[in-house]
DNA sequence: GAATCAGATAAGTGTTCGCTTATATATTTC
DNA sequence: GAAATATATAAGCGAACACTTATCTGATTC
């Protein structure tokens, strides 16, 4: 877990499209492929990607790995972004604006 | 200002060194430079891919231009870990010792 | 206005990345 | 135990990346 990898692995949308799936709920490798479009050894290859970077972790059930996020790994991303909180929009009206500017 | 720019543009150790020196305070090009052992060509670059990023912002002064964090970048980079604010370490002692223990 | 200085851009190069197909390794099922 | 299934690993390939040197642009200084 370095920065350098968790930054790295979020940097590729298909990486993150995968994180994000996870997110919603743990899956196993087979059910994460559906709908991302990229080979079985593609998806097997962002996953160990996200388990060195400490975004997700594992768990053998059989045949299957079940899949899910790490908390360890967005904490440490937060602590990140800890360290500039002083750069964070003073109010969360801000943040909106912000977002809200690019949907246009 | 793309999630894809955020995360690749944090993804390089160069550029973050070169956003955690902008957080300190904000300083042009030049002064940038010192102790980051690349280029002037290559310190331009960077700042490009921040500044593209949205994660630093730049003003002109006369000969020099002043970079600078800009909080929109964080802002959104913020946004985006919102969304994964239940998978959070519950209490803080959970991150802490989290840190605690990538610091052995 | 010529020389100097800050910074950006162009072009080239070795390295890393994300993907593919092919194959290997377990585990389950018949 | 042979066939099938889930996943990982190997090898190779084109695209993208981070860097360099060389050059350009614009502002300042003498």
């Amino acid at each position: 877990m370095t920065y350098d990898e968790v930054f790295k692995a979020l940097a590729d949308p298909t990486r993150r499209a995968i994180f994000e799936k996870l997110a919603v709920h743990g899956r196993n490798a087979k059910q994460l492929r559906e709908g991302l479009g990229v080979s079985q050894p593609a998806v097997s290859q962002h996953l160990a990607a996200l388990r060195s970077a400490g975004l997700v972790r594992e768990r053998k059930e059989g045949r299957f790995v079940h899949y899910e996020v790490d908390p360890d790994g967005i904490g440490f991303l937060g602590a990140w972004l800890q360290k500039y909180r002083a750069y964070w929009p003073a109010r969360m009206d801000d943040l909106n604006a912000l977002l809200k500017d690019m949907d246009q």
